[in-house]
DNA sequence: AATTGAATTCCATAATATGGAACAGTTGGA
DNA sequence: TCCAACTGTTCCATATTATGGAATTCAATT
């Protein structure tokens, strides 16, 4: 039995209202997105508004995300601290590479962009920016995390994650618990071109961290640009600037 | 009838998350708190961990907010595009009257700092600085956004507030109605001393902006700097930086 | 004025949340 | 090492809340 359901909805909601940005969506859209009938979706915006975690447009068709969740964010000094503890790798790992550098972490069953820098290149990734998401288990920052997390708890995670994953990519193969395995024994993931044949890109898990979330360093640029010699190179750099945060940090 | 019940709940206990900060809140806390039994927090809180909304501390003695909410700041575009909007106003507001400028907004039945530019003296507020939050009600922030708001509204959310109020301010006066009546006439709010002798401050509401939630733009300095010219001085420095910014926009 | 599509309200029903009580795990003191 | 006190966790019969199909209202478009 899955425990507090109404909970998990406003919660989707919020996420579909993130995902559309600034431009808003209607309730019909969200309703749609969450697969919810709209009277439910229209009692939990009603709600949520009222709350501040939602705003209405002035003509009453378009919802966005409200100011609550911005100031919630405000003081959420675990995640500010380790967007503030990755920014320098991240500037030198971008500088070094020349590629575009992310700190990827997980949140629930998505790996989340919390932080970016772009390099010399700059490419259109799947998770899209700072902000962006992708399910758990595909993208190398993305596959990254699930390798920092036990066997049981990634198989978890793409058993629930199927069909998400399905959408994004048909041929998705079938083996997927046994590749986060061999990241785990490699120490890196790479992009397997499933997903957008000219972009490619690296990342290397971060050690676990007491009550620290999950997360990752990953890399993205032009496929063409990263043969097996140049993978080796990049895995060495984020690497090493793990490392050194690491060492850093535990003293 | 109240909609949306258990919604309502997480979002509090997103909101006690908020508020114990860095060092976290123990379950027991965190149900006192919220005034629910432990149960039912408990099986709030593991849907919100899942969710990555919470985090667990190593122990799993500790709760603070997780990452899914930095998260979605980020795509909250609106909010951002507001703290950007007013930067320049803060920071011109500070400097020409060297008390610490505040962007406040509504959220719920709170007021928030979105935004803190301090001048040359910096005192500890109600408020307590950039996501802090205070009941709508107290405060001139905070009841100058009680008056961008219809009298019908602004009334309800007064007696929604009634006994927050009276928990941080044992003798609220009766006549809060009309003391917000008398902000919409006057333009401007003025701390009345209520709650820390000395610290003082004034607030203008912003005109209400389509679609964009109720702020204001308020100070805070020492009480013994403002007498009553001092209060038109600082209110008529507020006016012309709003009616700037409210200019470049609408233009 | 008519048409379409969206948003909103209603309410009997179904499903979920509730929370007291019992249990388990941890900490700190003797 | 054992015990006491406390915090967190699980259970489950009950009560409360959410649900969503259908009907209605509202707004925009032709």
């Amino acid at each position: 039995m899955v425990p507090a359901q109404s909970t998990q909805k406003s919660f989707d909601v919020l996420r579909t209202l993130a995902a559309h940005g600034a431009a808003g969506a209607s309730l019909a859209q969200i309703a749609g997105a969450v697969a919810l009938p709209k009277p439910t979706v229209h009692r939990l915006l009603a709600a949520m508004v009222q709350q501040g975690f939602a705003l209405r447009s002035a003509t009453g068709r378009r919802y966005q995300l409200g100011p609550e969740i911005y100031a919630l964010a405000l003081k959420s000094q675990s995640t500010m601290g380790l967007v503030e503890m990755w920014r320098g790798a991240l500037m030198r790992v971008a500088e070094r590479t020349g590629d575009s550098a992310f700190l990827m972490v997980r949140s629930g069953y998505d790996a989340v962009c919390l932080a970016k820098q772009d390099g010399i290149v700059s490419v259109r990734t799947l998770t899209g920016g700072i902000g962006g998401r992708i399910p758990l288990g595909i993208g190398p920052g993305s596959l990254a995390i699930l390798a920092t997390l036990s066997e049981d708890e990634s198989d978890t995670i793409l058993v629930h994650n199927d069909r998400r994953l399905r959408m994004l990519v048909p041929d998705l193969p079938e083996s997927l618990p046994s590749w986060v395995e061999r990241i785990r024994i490699d120490g890196f993931a790479q992009s397997g071109g499933l997903f957008l044949a000219e972009v490619g890109g690296v990342a290397v898990p971060v050690p676990r961290h007491l009550g620290a979330p999950e997360c990752a360093i990953s890399t993205a640029t032009l496929a063409s640009r990263l043969d097996e010699v140049r993978v080796a190179e990049v895995v060495a750099i984020l690497k090493e600037e793990i490392a050194a945060v690491v060492g850093k940090t535990a003293g």
